[in-house]
DNA sequence: ATAGCCACTTTCCTGTAGGTACCTACTATA
DNA sequence: TATAGTAGGTACCTACAGGAAAGTGGCTAT
């Protein structure tokens, strides 16, 4: 039906309710962030390597991603006509531009990802006792 | 079959080929930005009021959401056994540590989401072309 | 003659995330 | 009596993302 807000709720945008929304489906949707990190890591380089490195991405879906992230502009893509054909791929400056974030990233991830763990185990360990969940 | 690695490319951890890829899935798995979002932003509430924020999800995959939400640590829900029953959820101290990544991930977006729309719209009117893509 | 290389593309198929709809128990209110 | 409010749980169903496998083209090496 329709949404009615409260006088406790206060009206936010309808749709979206953060505003990383929309980047967040731009730089983290499924497999983006080994290429990404791939291309910044290693520089320029061709498809095969690509495949190689994301062991476990198909051709398929790594050549579907690499055309996202070339029409979205954080990769660049270069054809030579050559036998065999070559191509090349390269992050490009806006791409680059993730990379202290990427690398605040990884930060958190060394410094909590213990903590997590440990939150889990506690989680599960309690959920196994009676009367579990009211 | 077997992943023989070249000499070309250098051997990386066969798995997850960048270091980022844990904490992606835990922060950046669908609905969870919305809702960390939400309880950062306004502080602890209930069930339904989350509900009414992020107009667009059901109560099945809030509480999905939600249970895996505690189960890392980044939430802490708290029930009170009264009639109608209350729940109440608040971001915790771990979720809260998340708060400048999002702040930078905000900042990025604002500085460089129209970038990307223009590449887009670049793009989309390159393949129109005749002779697009070799 | 045939197999291999590269960068994909195409076809087919499956798994699962997520949506819809309905259910619980209890009380207060109209 | 009936309805609303709360915090979900459950059963069922669909759509779409993604995996597997084979094909394409032109040249080269065996």
């Amino acid at each position: 039906m329709a949404v009615l807000p409260t006088a406790k709720t206060t009206a936010v945008h309808p749709e979206n309710a953060c505003p990383i929304g929309p980047v967040v489906d731009l730089v983290f949707s499924r497999w983006t962030t080994p290429i990404l990190w791939a291309l910044n890591e290693y520089g320029r380089q061709r498809f095969v390597e690509l495949e190689r490195r994301i062991t476990t991405i198909t051709p398929k879906v790594l050549t579907q991603r690499l055309r996202q992230l070339e029409r979205d502009g954080l990769v660049l893509r270069t054809y030579f006509p050559e036998v065999p054909p070559r191509v090349e791929y390269e992050i490009s400056d806006l791409g680059r531009s993730l990379a202290p974030l990427f690398a605040t990233l990884a930060e958190w991830s060394t410094a909590n990802l213990g903590r997590i763990e440990q939150a889990r185990t506690r989680y599960d360990a309690q959920q196994r006792l009676p009367g579990g969940r009211p």
